[in-house]
This record gives structure tokens, C-alpha cells and sequence, in this order.
DNA sequence: AGTATATGTTCCGCGTTTAGACAAATTCCG
DNA sequence: CGGAATTTGTCTAAACGCGGAACATATACT
């Protein structure tokens, strides 16, 4: 039961019901193509003509086109099949880290072209946007076969104003109210769009084509790295809160009196289960002061850690533990709070997942308030899926696919 | 930007565009009330022959009426105004708490006819129903005035399936999966609808028909008496999860070495804030412990508590002040997580704002993320307001004035 | 070759918005 | 007092899109 906003509302137009069925039809040709316009109709439950007319709407715009005809299953004329038309047109997702900076090339189907390249990250923004320019020009004159590039979507690690393309606050990268978009918009000459990365992360599993993602109700994508990402997922869309900073779960306290977070509280979930304090806990001294690391632990990752655990390292299997009895019980607040559908993982400690799941399990069971909450889904999405360069990617290529905005 | 469900989407159809025009001119109506056929068209950007057209279905189906024709302020033809129809209709509400259920009786528009009525809550179900169904038809009969009951809503302490009309479980009242809706529905012979009282009160203030209510982005109800309930609402729909337990805030850690909570966890914020654990700091004990409490904790309420506050008892005030300290710190994980453009809060506790309300927001501060969200708007709703009771006659009253389902 | 069946197109009916004209009602002003 | 201006509300025709059915096309089975 949803209430119209009576001062914001969008009043149904002629053309309106036909936007809709428009938006409908695309989005069923992209999930189950190929498809043909009988089965088309079939699917929304309106005449061929309908969906017909749809269709040669939708080829007129080059946004669907026609394949070969297909085998017929019993007798009767062959259907022809449909596909969405990423001929000749790519998207650019970029994935900005505190060290490195990832870029990856797709179709609009979000489909992987090519490898996804690398490069150090240099803090002063100017000379960060000039080398993305370069990179990202430079990838798309070498492989010129992935046709005319849409769009640049950008996944960035803090607030974000994606409406403003302003980047708020970046704490890791030490920016503060950087316009992002319009100069790398201005140095490329192809459209950007940037985003939060918590939220590019919710967005990849939105609009992932995959059948085992769920379509309906909310769901929640924690992604744990340097610091604590979350994406929530309300009914199909990101939630952005109003000062688009929903989502900082990573800053809800487990104790209000526990370890020092970067954020300046005490206690936060992400001082207990970020790649730093996992560290932390195996070195057995806080890395989070600002102090000279010495050379062994400046190069040792969660990766090394999780490696010595499973070669049999007591000490570096305990420093994990003790993380995923954090790890479940944060997530039982994000449970309790929210009881999403589903709850997607990233993170290099998810590469540990078959070593700490059961004790996640038993930390969530422990503080859900229902049976159902300790018993919601937790799929662990791997760092080869590239959900944040996955999600950059969307930002580009999922709006022709986005509901209208009706009542 | 939402993405169209592919597995449940709602095609439009030839009356859609008319769905949706007529629930936007309702709506106005219910909000701009009293208004004009011609008024209303400028608000709706649609010419005069279309508002007339929607107005007269309206009216037809007795959802409207037209008043006496309005004072013209220019020249030109007089306007006849339009109201929503409420003449000889009503709704009740009841809201079951504890230790009392409350009865009350609006008009459609969520105004209140007559008086809050009361009685003891008996906690065997069918004898609380018989008693209910007695008394609310006592009620109805001794204002005949009030007209026909379109539905009773009925809000209750604990979690709830709505659809099928079921407590699954209660704690404060012992129940577990009751069907409360049906044998109330069998017994009055008019409909029921059922809701957890978290969000109910934020149904409450979507609904609302007050100017300062906001209609936009999301927002959050807190509720804080013998419990914590939170309910949430984004995009002005009442968040429900997959389990209809999303919003239980209160069993999100403060510290999870902290008190003993009722749900059987430790340091949840409601074994903070709940009015047992302002009292039991007050009285420097545990009163959660299942023992027999001696007369003076057990008739001793926050409300006396609060005016042997403001009389000068210092331990009374310490105790407060340390629910306001707690209250506001755990407000801050609200506004870190979902970053609502407003906050509300009910309960007891509120009565003594104009005393805790520096503290509440200096703790609010000490964790939000951000200067924005430590700046999140805080709205005391009074108790008089009966949120929990408006919140139970919306879920009667609103559904006529809902956006249809669309894409 | 004829029949059955499935796909895709075309045409008309009907509901809804869009645009504009018109009558009714009321105030302003000479 | 009467006409002009203005506003409200209704009505009609046109444009647009869904709903339904007929029709042409294409294929397999008998």
C-alpha cells in the first residue's frame, strides 16, 4: 500500500500506458531473450498485436533487434527471435580502491569484452581523472570491435552525489566535495556517471540478469574490504536516503565501548570485521594508528592471512574466527533491521567462506529475533564476479531498462 | 531509477491510465480539500474536461460529494467544492498494548468522532476478542450518528502477518500464532485488518493529512514504552520485509555485552531505553528478572518518574539523561543505516522532550557519520496524537487511496 | 496435396487523454 | 442597468493505445 505523494506525483499522459508496456516488453526481451513476440505476448498476457506494435517500436529504436528465425518446436510457422542490440555499443565501468583503480569493458547486457586492466591510484583527483581519460581512451581505440562506448559508469569508496556527479566525502582517498563526472565527462566525451560503491554493489545484483538473484522484495549487499560497504535494495531500487548516505551499517556499533573506528566512534561494526582490524587482531596490535608499518605488515593481505589459517596457522585461523562471529553478528542487526530476502556478501574474507560460515551461522542465529531472520539467505558473491565494476556498469547501461515514473 | 520485477510486473492495461488519474485527483482532493473540478485540473495539469470526467466516477461511487458552491475571489463563475465523502461512515481502531487495549472511532479522513475509550487487556485471545467485539459494537450502537463501520484495524505489540491475519508471535502478550483477524472479523460482521504496532504509527504518519508531515523520501517511527518498535518508510510505503519483521531496531546492539534484553540477547538498544530499563536504572535493579515486584516499582511509571524529575530528584534526572544518552546514540545507527529525511518518536519517555532533547541530540551526533545526518530532523509525536490508534484506522482508511500497482 | 497449427500483421471497436468550443454564472465597469 | 470580461463546468471531435478477431504466412503431419 503506497501512498501518492500529492506534491510530487506523475499524472498518466496518453502515451503513458504505452511507456509502461514499452519498459515491460524491453525488460522481458532482455531476461528471456531470445524470445519472440507470440511468447512476448504470452508473458505479459496481451494480443500479439500489442506486442507487436511494442516491438517495432523498440527495433525503430535500435534497442532490440532481429535474430534468425528459430526452430519451430511442433508444426507451425517458425518464431522470430529478439535480442536486446548491444551491436557496436560498449560501457566503461571504473572501480576506484584507496591503491588501485579497476577498469573493466561491457556490452549493455552488462557481458564482459576484453580483460578488466588495473592501475595504481593517485590520490590528487586532477592527475587520477587525466590517467583514467588516457586508460580508458586508449582501451577503447585498441579494441575498436566493441563499437561506440554509451557510457562511463564510476564506482567510488564514499558519499557520493550521484545527481550532482560530485564525490561528498571519500575518507580512504582523503577527498572532500570533488566534482568527479564533469571533468572526466569533459576529458573523455562520453557521459559518467558515479555512485557510491556500497550502492554500485546492491545495483550489480539488481540489475544482474542471473536467475538464481531475486527479483522481489528488498535485499542487502555487505561488502567488506578496507572499510564496510552496504547496499540496500528496496523493491527494486537502491535505497539513497536523504543526504544519499543510506546504508553506513558499517558504522552501527557492536559495542559502543569497543575498538577505535576510523570514523572517529568507538565500536562500529567495521572496526571489528574490516581487512585492517582482521589484521589487527592477527598481529595483535592496532594498525588503524597512523604510524609507519613495518615491512611485513604493510604487505600482508587478508589473502595471506586466510592462506595461513588453512596451511594450519592456529593464530591466523583464530584472527579469522573471531572476524565471522563479528561478521554474523552484524549482519544479525542488518537482519533485524531490515530482513531483507536475501543478503549478498563481497570481500576478500568471503575467499574464507567454507572455513567461517558455520560460525557466521551460529553468530547471526544468536542474535536474530526470529527463526526466519537466523535462517535468511546469505550468498556469497566472489571478487571474480567484479561486483563494484559490475555495478559502475549499470549505472550506464541499466536506465533504458528502468520503470517510468507513473503516479 | 526501479527495475521492472521480470517475474511479477503489472502490464497497463486500457483503464490504467484512468486508475491512476482517478486515485491522483482523490488524493488531492483528501489533501486540498475543499477544492474545485477547475482547481483541481490546474493541480493536475490535465484540462477541466478530464478533472470532471474522474470527479464525476468519484462521485458516483459516493467516494466524494459536492458541497455548497464556494465564494468566487475574482469574478467569474462560483466553484462547487468537492469533499471527500465521509458522511455516515466510520472506522475503528484499536490499538492492543500490555496491559490495555484502547478503542477509538474516526471518520475516513482518520478525524476522531467521540472519545479514546479503554479496558484492561485480557490475555487469553478468545475472551479478548468476545470482549472487543462486545464493546466496539456498543460503541457503533450508542453513536449511531457516526454511520456504518467501513472496517476495524486493529494494532498490536508483537510480529504480524497482515495477509493472513495472524500474531505469529507477541512476547509481551504470551501469543503465538493466533488468528486474531478472522473470530474478530466472524464475531462484528465487518472487516478487520491487523498490523504491528511499529507500523502502524509510521502508517499513521504517511497518512497523515498534517502539513508538516513529510511526503517525500523516507522517514522512520519511533516508538519507545515497554518495547522498542520501529517502523520505516521508504517511498511512502510502510517497509515490511520478507517476514513482515523488518524495522526491529530495538534488538540492534548498543553494546552486545550490555543488559539482558527480553528477546534473550544482550545490549540490544531497547534494554536501554524501554521504560522497564529507565525504571530499573532508577531503582538500581533488574526489573526484567521474572520476580515479583514489590507496590512501589510495580504501580510506578516513567511518567512519575519524569515529574519527580522535573520536581528536582536528581537520581530520577541521572536516570533519564542516561535514556536520552542511550536513546540518541542509538537513533544514530537509525540514521547511519537508512538516513531518513525525518525521524519521529512516540512513547512516555517523550513527555519529558523539552528536558532530554540537548542530550538525545549531542549523542546523535557523537555517532552519526556525517553533520547531515547528526542534523536529521527529530519530530515528537505527543501521545495524545494516539499514533498507534490513527496507524490502526489507517489500515482501514488508506487502501481507498492508495497508487494502484503499476509496471 | 490437404489439414492443422503457430507466428506475425492488419483492421476495427472502445476507452482515455487532448484540444477546443460553448453555455452558465458572476463581477466589473461604463 | 446592460454589456464586457472572466471563471467554472460540460460537451464534442481528434489522437492514441489496448482488446479482440480476422487474415496472411509458414511449417509439420498425414
Amino acid at each position: 500500500m503506497r501512498k501518492i505523494n500529492p506534491h510530487d506525483f506523475k499524472v498518466a499522459r496518453r502515451g503513458t500506458s504505452r511507456e509502461i508496456n514499452r519498459q515491460i516488453a524491453l525488460n522481458l526481451i532482455r531476461t528471456h531473450q531470445p524470445i519472440s513476440r507470440a511468447d512476448l505476448a504470452r508473458l505479459m498476457s496481451v494480443r500479439r498485436g500489442v506486442a507487436s506494435l511494442l516491438v517495432s517500436e523498440l527495433l525503430s529504436e535500435s534497442l532490440i533487434f532481429e535474430g534468425a528465425v528459430g526452430e519451430s518446436v511442433g508444426r507451425g510457422r517458425r518464431p522470430t527471435f529478439l535480442y536486446i542490440d548491444s551491436r557496436q555499443r560498449c560501457v566503461v565501468g571504473v572501480d576506484i580502491r584507496a591503491t588501485r583503480t579497476y577498469i573493466i569493458v561491457t556490452d549493455l547486457m552488462g557481458r564482459q569484452l576484453g580483460v578488466v586492466s588495473s592501475f595504481q591510484t593517485n590520490r590528487e583527483v586532477d592527475v587520477l581523472i587525466q590517467e583514467l581519460a588516457r586508460r580508458i581512451k586508449q582501451i577503447l581505440a585498441d579494441y575498436k570491435e566493441v563499437g561506440a562506448c554509451e557510457g562511463v559508469g564510476v564506482a567510488v569508496p564514499g558519499m557520493v552525489d550521484p545527481a550532482k556527479g560530485r564525490v561528498l566525502h571519500a575518507p580512504t582517498l582523503s577527498w572532500r566535495d570533488v566534482n568527479l563526472r564533469d571533468p572526466l565527462a569533459v576529458a573523455l566525451g562520453i557521459p559518467v556517471q558515479i555512485e557510491n560503491s556500497g550502492k554500485a554493489c546492491a545495483l550489480a545484483q539488481v540489475w544482474a540478469t542471473r536467475s538464481d538473484v531475486i527479483a522481489s522484495g528488498s535485499s542487502v549487499f555487505v561488502s567488506v574490504s578496507d572499510g564496510v560497504g552496504v547496499g540496500i535494495v528496496v523493491n527494486g531500487e537502491v535505497l539513497r536516503g536523504r543526504h544519499n548516505t543510506a546504508g553506513e551499517f558499517g558504522h552501527v556499533p557492536l559495542s559502543i565501548d569497543g575498538p577505535k573506528c576510523s570514523c572517529g566512534a568507538t565500536g562500529c561494526w567495521e572496526a571489528y570485521i574490516s581487512n585492517l582490524a582482521t589484521l589487527s587482531r592477527y598481529f595483535g596490535r592496532d594498525l588503524s594508528e597512523p604510524r609507519p608499518r613495518d615491512t611485513e605488515t604493510a604487505s600482508f593481505s587478508v589473502e595471506d592471512l586466510i592462506a595461513r589459517a588453512r596451511a594450519g596457522d592456529a593464530k591466523a585461523l583464530a584472527a579469522i574466527n573471531s572476524t565471522a562471529r563479528y561478521l554474523g553478528l552484524g549482519l544479525a542487526s542488518i537482519i533485524n533491521a531490515l530482513d531483507p530476502g536475501r543478503v549478498y556478501i563481497g570481500g576478500e574474507i568471503t575467499t574464507a567462506w567454507s572455513l567461517i560460515e558455520p560460525i557466521v551461522r551460529s553468530a547471526l542465529r544468536e542474535r536474530t529475533l526470529t527463526e526466519f531472520g537466523g535462517a535468511t539467505e546469505i550468498h556469497v558473491v566472489p571478487a571474480e564476479d567484479h561486483p563494484r565494476l559490475r555495478g559502475a556498469v549499470a549505472l550506464v547501461a541499466a536506465p533504458a531498462f528502468a520503470a517510468p515514473m507513473v503516479a
